[in-house]
DNA sequence: GGAATATATCAAATTATCTTGATATATCAA
DNA sequence: TTGATATATCAAGATAATTTGATATATTCC
């Protein structure tokens, strides 16, 4: 991603999105210690088993985090790549990155 | 920030629900290039006052964006100390950035 | 002061998201 | 094959975010 290439706007809706509540970035932080089976983060959060499984869907289909099946289990881990988007976004953002087009058009 | 200590969830949440918002992205996108007043952001996105002015406010009440009013004008422009906060996130939280209590609790 | 312009706030309606409890599916173990 | 466990999905209700139109506030210009 080039600095004047900002992801596309729908993506990174998503991926903030699902970063928006507070449950799924504890997931994300515990996750962040390596890949979980759900009933480990299911024990550590405490919270409804419906209610985590929406919440790991909707990070996997904002595709921050992956699964895999290994028999009766299921396994999350974060998706690198989509971390380092979020990290490429936010500093390609900020300002004085740009090469042109800075001018003000109006009220300057 | 260290690669231990994440920032305050309910924070992380706020920067990551102001950016969950493709007009938001949008404004923080014409922000990128600088300091911007209201009315040029009117202009460009073509959206109602009032809808601007209550994502505008949204972005400030996260952190993400300050505003100076100058006249009968009001600018607004990007924190950065806000977008680098939100890089690190992203970059701590990637697996293998955390020194102990990797293992897993249970099912491995 | 009064009109005009820029922006913010408010209330109501709409829409999206989240939670809960119930049920479905998949895998394993006996 | 039956029962148990792990996880996903679904539908309904609860909650939260967004949009819209109306009104309020601040500033400038005459």
């Amino acid at each position: 991603m080039s600095s004047t290439t900002l992801p596309n706007i729908g993506r990174a809706a998503r991926w903030f999105h699902a970063l928006s509540d507070e449950t799924r970035l504890e997931i994300v932080r515990l996750l962040s210690h390596g890949e979980r089976c759900v009933c480990e983060l299911q024990d550590v959060l405490d919270c409804a088993q419906s209610r985590l499984s929406f919440h790991l869907k909707t990070l996997k289909d904002a595709g921050l985090v992956s699964d895999r099946r290994d028999g009766r289990w299921v396994y999350y881990a974060l998706n690198r790549e989509a971390l380092d988007e979020i990290a490429e976004f936010a500093s390609d953002v900020k300002p004085g990155k740009h090469a042109g087009s800075c001018a003000r058009a109006c009220c300057g």
